[in-house]
DNA sequence: CCATAGCATTAGCATTTGCTCAATCGCTCA
DNA sequence: TGAGCGATTGAGCAAATGCTAATGCTATGG
């Protein structure tokens, strides 16, 4: 920890010799006393470890326009639209930044509010962005079971790693994301653990979401929460898109029968007293955004250019 | 303003590609369809433009520790030290940068509040640094006089400057910095623009200064608003270092007798009631913080380690 | 005390970046 | 219409950076 630490001391110290005081390598490596190479490991530790943080500050026309319109279009309350990188896989580059930042600017104000929190890839790319802070005035809630099927913390249920770069008071949610029965799910909803948390989330001010796909690789299926029967019976009963467990039609509607009477967490805040944050990129998540959006089950959107130009073309379904 | 408005965007696109994406400048020429120059050549004025924010986000221990013994040591509510390049010459590097994040932390707060601001070369470069931010709520109040001895708006004046990256409402002081007698500040401090001006200055809920010199560089003298004679006089009777145009000797007492009477500029708030943030590096400013400190004239400090480590070994006077 | 595994450091090289200078483009004004 | 001039572009090169493979070093266990 100390060795490691220090280590981190000296990346840190190298990188903002690099980047803030725009030093040279070479110019570094003489001033900490190292290599060059050395140098340069120690730079690249920094921005590996993401010590360094780097935003455009600039209000790109584009995605300004783009994100008037989804306001409008969808009468959202927010609506950050970062640029796309054309030649880019990634289903996270950039909103993950900006919904980071989003996040900080809550957790920034000194007034306490509670802020909900479910799960996702999307969701844990960012939270893997956000400075640490110290904000006690707060409190955060896991909107979705934190158990995995085989009894571990979930990876994509991102309020531990939350936790370890944020100081607030967190509330987890000890439940699997899909309980066993209908019946189990009211036991466990009645635990004297889980109430309160279940209240919390009903109240949160704040709700950050990410949108899943019922595809092949649907996280629920992949990540173990249902079964590849139970995945096919939920797109044959219509469902097309999953946020936080719950499994919609293309009309916005809770499909039933399957597995949403079993799913153990907390429903979508209310977009009347909670602003309600989805964060989303891709072709494949399309649908799910659109749905989300129909549906007003969202009232916020952190997304990209490509995306946000997708979804004000009129549906081709 | 269209067009050169139209190429930061594309500057900010190339930027973003570049430090967020992490592509390559040749990448980033085809996905834009520029040559490869073109897109250095964007980079590089998103870079010169301060389109580009970085910031390292990791505690430095050395940096903590000098913090706190400053604050313990002069009982401080605030201090900031950022890490020295040995090799700079640079009288604001880091400084600015850190200042304009408190100055930024300030100005995101909900609340309203009002803000003074002080003058000088330090400050000038932390509001280059600022974002570009709205925030109506709040009211930015300058200390000192803005007008320069030849009638123009004095450039070391930040808050016009502040004004264009900033939306908030803004208080110049249509003044001198230094007027011509007792009895003609008396009358321009009488005026109906000038008092509200001051009076808010004295409930400013948080203050940035900067700290100046009394040496052949002075900033008072380089910038006209005393004589060279008026400089030596203020020397001879014991000045060491000047807050918003107000002279103080060793002790922290203003010096009386030669150009304290006449000073336009609004009073330093109140450590009481204000939070009254330094902002000041190098060896030359090191005897002005000192007694800025010790004269209990300031409970905010953001400076760089040497000068940090410099204030906290007993002074060799 | 020695052997060895694992990690850190170094050297050398390929890639990427930034700069300079000359050429070209486009605009203004006669 | 064309000359003049500033701004922009591209080519080539030098500097800076990042990667890989080889070497050295330290700690641990026999």
């Amino acid at each position: 920890m100390a060795v490691n630490g220090g280590k981190l001391d000296e990346a840190a110290r190298a990188a903002w010799l690099y980047y803030v005081a725009g030093n040279t390598q070479d110019q570094i490596a003489a001033k900490l006393g190292v290599s060059r190479q050395s140098a340069q490991r120690l730079v690249s530790l920094a921005v590996s470890e993401g010590l360094v943080k780097v935003h455009i500050d600039y209000p790109i026309a584009h995605c300004l326009d783009l994100s008037k319109a989804l306001r409008e279009t969808y009468s959202l309350s927010f609506c950050e639209v970062v640029p796309t990188d054309p030649g880019s896989t990634s289903t996270t580059l950039g909103v993950a930044q900006a919904t980071a930042a989003e996040i900080e600017n809550w957790l920034g104000r000194p007034e306490p509010l509670i802020m909900g929190i479910g799960t996702g890839r999307t969701l844990r790319a960012a939270v893997e962005h956000l400075s640490t802070m110290e904000c006690p005035q707060h409190r955060i809630v896991s909107l979705t079971g934190n158990i995995a099927p085989d009894g571990s913390a979930a990876y994509y249920n991102v309020i531990f790693t939350m936790a370890d770069k944020v100081k607030a008071r967190f509330f987890p949610m000890p439940l699997p994301v899909i309980a066993s029965s209908e019946k189990e799910r009211e036991t466990l909803h009645a635990q004297p653990m889980i109430r309160p948390t279940l209240e919390l989330a009903a109240k949160a001010d704040v709700t950050f979401i990410g949108i899943g796909e019922l595809d092949d690789e649907a996280p629920l299926y992949v990540d173990g929460f249902i079964t590849r029967e139970e995945l096919q019976a939920l797109r044959r009963a219509g469902a097309v898109t999953e946020i936080i467990g719950w499994t919609f039609d293309p009309q916005g509607r809770l499909v039933e029968g399957i597995t949403n009477e079993r799913v153990a967490s907390a429903p979508i805040p209310s977009r009347e007293t909670s602003l309600v944050i989805a964060s989303a990129m891709g072709k494949k998540k399309l649908p799910g955004i659109r749905i989300a959006l129909e549906g007003k089950l969202i009232n916020g959107l952190v997304t990209d250019e490509a995306t946000a130009e997708a979804l004000l073309t009129p549906s081709l379904r």
